[in-house]
DNA sequence: GTTAGCACTCACGTGTGATGAGTGCTAATA
DNA sequence: TATTAGCACTCATCACACGTGAGTGCTAAC
């Protein structure tokens, strides 16, 4: 027995059916609904042996059919057509991204934002693992008699700074001194290779100056290169899933809005995915809580080189074929902002 | 009629239990659970006085009593004892919050998400208008040939950057030109003075000068200053209502979540609740939505000026005494912190 | 003034039966 | 031989009835 031509045709519609509607599709629906061009009884012998072969499942003998994972997985592989966003989506995208093209982790929380609005479903955008950002310029600021302030520019344009207060007081000449000297040492270097290295040796001749950077700024440093690492995961819709019958039960939202608040175990399933656009379904996620839900994510790139991700988690029933190409036209828009010569500052230049 | 001693000591009976329990309370469970010293009887006789008085409401006839709006008003304003912390609770606030002392936003997101661990309910914490915040310092930084970062610190400690592109080139005197002139401006001034200022004419001298003033940096200037204007606001802990009776109907916990989500009237809102120690029970919250809530929120001094706000949102029946209590110790650390000497960046004295 | 007793109320859980969408099988049809 | 009409059967769902029990209000006794 293999998929010829009609049982292809059966199941799509049955899939359509049940995406749209989250009920089980009977025969009859179908022949009523969509014009196949065969009766009842020969819809359900074609449904017969896609049960069967495992495309189909029943919940109950007098139910109709509910497309299993696999079908959806034959569906995505096979069968799904990329439904290409109106002209009008489009530009909402570009526009809403581009109006809020400040600084990146902005930038990514609003990708999730609009993502959530024109799917319908929960979002998340992961910012991107820094450990290949490249620092630019480490500076050190007088603020006033006690108080410092500390900047660290990466290649990225990521900013961050902290203010430190000096117990001792300070010259200002002290702080360009260390500010050319902190840059010297670390320019170029990679935010994971600074994490590791330790360069209080190259002040050993100046015991006062080597205690001020010991006690007060590489405490700092240290902590804002690990800031500057950090991966954030914004979430955003997820009181959408309220709209959907898959969550009409109390219990099943409480675990779905429980999932998505344990950040780190979503964020570690997140950094695992593929690159590119990634498709999986239902029980081919890893976490427990996931396994009767989908996710579509795509990578986006900065510079070529960091690499984040951004999706939609939803029940298996979902529109793989408009979100897939959201999720796509979305990841395309970042990619190209974030890699106008001269990398991601260069955003006057869309203005 | 009037509420004698024995009257409050059966609807004290009744909150307390109707607190712990979410189930109308009958005269029998009263006997039984609380050494009242009446029999049943007498009790029910009390209770249609209370309920006559609007003190208690019946759901229906065969059922027990629930406390009215106006009880837990009374409770609030006559009743209520503040439950002291244990140590352990108290050590774990002071612990958490000093840990994450870093950043104003984080200490006060850190603080809502502690609030919400503590209550098991829904925390919100506001951060200060910063109308009064006083600017102390804005320098202009080279990073590239065509990058420049713009910093602003303030009094409060928030600094705040963003990193600009310069179209024609510029000399590192030119900025550090720039950066005097404009401390000169600001310096000393509030957010919100700056934000009506217009120095462009300062510079009329200059036309090159103007140019790339009144281009590239204006506007970002501009745009800082509203950022760091902005209320954030942080909401921790929404999953907890899960565990409430209250919210098993899944319509409920959406409108709850939905509001939540409506930042800005949340934010409107609690802007306009009083200082210190502010409860506001049921019908007396003015969004729609919250009319079946209880708020419990406290404000925290920065520097004895700005103001901010943290609290609690859950159903009318909460633990009023203990909530209060936590709530206002929060507060209470939180102005420690944020009024060392010198402000809030003698964090280090901490240590 | 307090309490025991009793009739009454009503939400809740359980059981029953009707309804209808759907299936699978068989036999007739093209 | 593939398709379809017909029919018996299944089973979730809904409405309704009924028993149960926690709780009330009233009255009369203490």
């Amino acid at each position: 027995m293999d998929l010829n031509e009609r049982k292809l045709k059966v199941l799509q519609a049955i899939i359509s059916d049940f995406v749209a509607t989250a009920e089980p599709v009977g025969s009859r629906t179908l022949t009523r609904k969509y014009d196949l061009g065969f009766s009842p009884a020969t819809i359900r012998n074609e449904m017969a042996d896609l049960e069967e072969m495992g495309y189909l499942t029943h919940p109950h003998t007098s139910a109709g059919r509910i497309p299993s994972e696999k079908a959806y997985r034959l569906y995505v592989n096979e069968l799904m057509k990329r439904q290409e966003l109106t002209k009008a989506e489009k530009d909402a995208i570009s526009s809403q991204l581009m109006a809020n093209f400040d600084e990146l982790d902005k930038t990514i929380e609003h990708a999730a934002h609009i993502l959530s609005e024109i799917t319908q479903l929960t979002a998340f955008a992961m910012t991107p693992r820094k450990e290949q950002d490249v620092i630019k310029y480490i500076r050190l600021l007088p603020v006033d008699e006690h108080t410092v302030v500390l900047m660290i520019v990466s290649e990225s344009g990521k900013i961050s700074n902290q203010s430190l207060r000096i117990m001792q007081g300070y010259q200002e000449e002290t702080l360009d001194m260390l500010s050319k000297s902190f840059t010297y040492s670390y320019k170029g270097k990679t935010l994971s290779e600074a994490i590791k290295m330790d360069i209080i040796r190259d002040f050993e001749s100046d015991i006062e100056m080597m205690r001020l950077v010991q006690d007060n700024v590489m405490p700092h440093l240290m902590r804002t290169f690990e800031d500057m690492l950090n991966i954030n995961l914004y979430l955003d819709g997820y009181s959408n899933i309220f709209d959907l019958p898959e969550y009409s039960d109390i219990s099943r939202a409480r675990m779905f809005l429980n999932m998505l608040n344990r950040k780190d175990a979503m964020t570690d399933e997140l950094i695992r995915r593929g690159e590119g656009l990634t498709i999986t379904i239902g029980d081919e996620n890893d976490i427990e809580d996931m396994k009767d839900c989908s996710l579509i994510t795509a990578t986006y790139h900065i510079d070529g080189k960091l690499v984040g991700r951004i999706g939609v988690i939803g029940p298996t029933r979902m529109k793989y074929g408009k979100i897939a190409s959201v999720v796509e036209y979305l990841t395309d828009n970042l990619n190209n902002a974030f890699t106008l010569p001269g990398g991601q500052n260069d955003k006057e230049q869309e203005r």
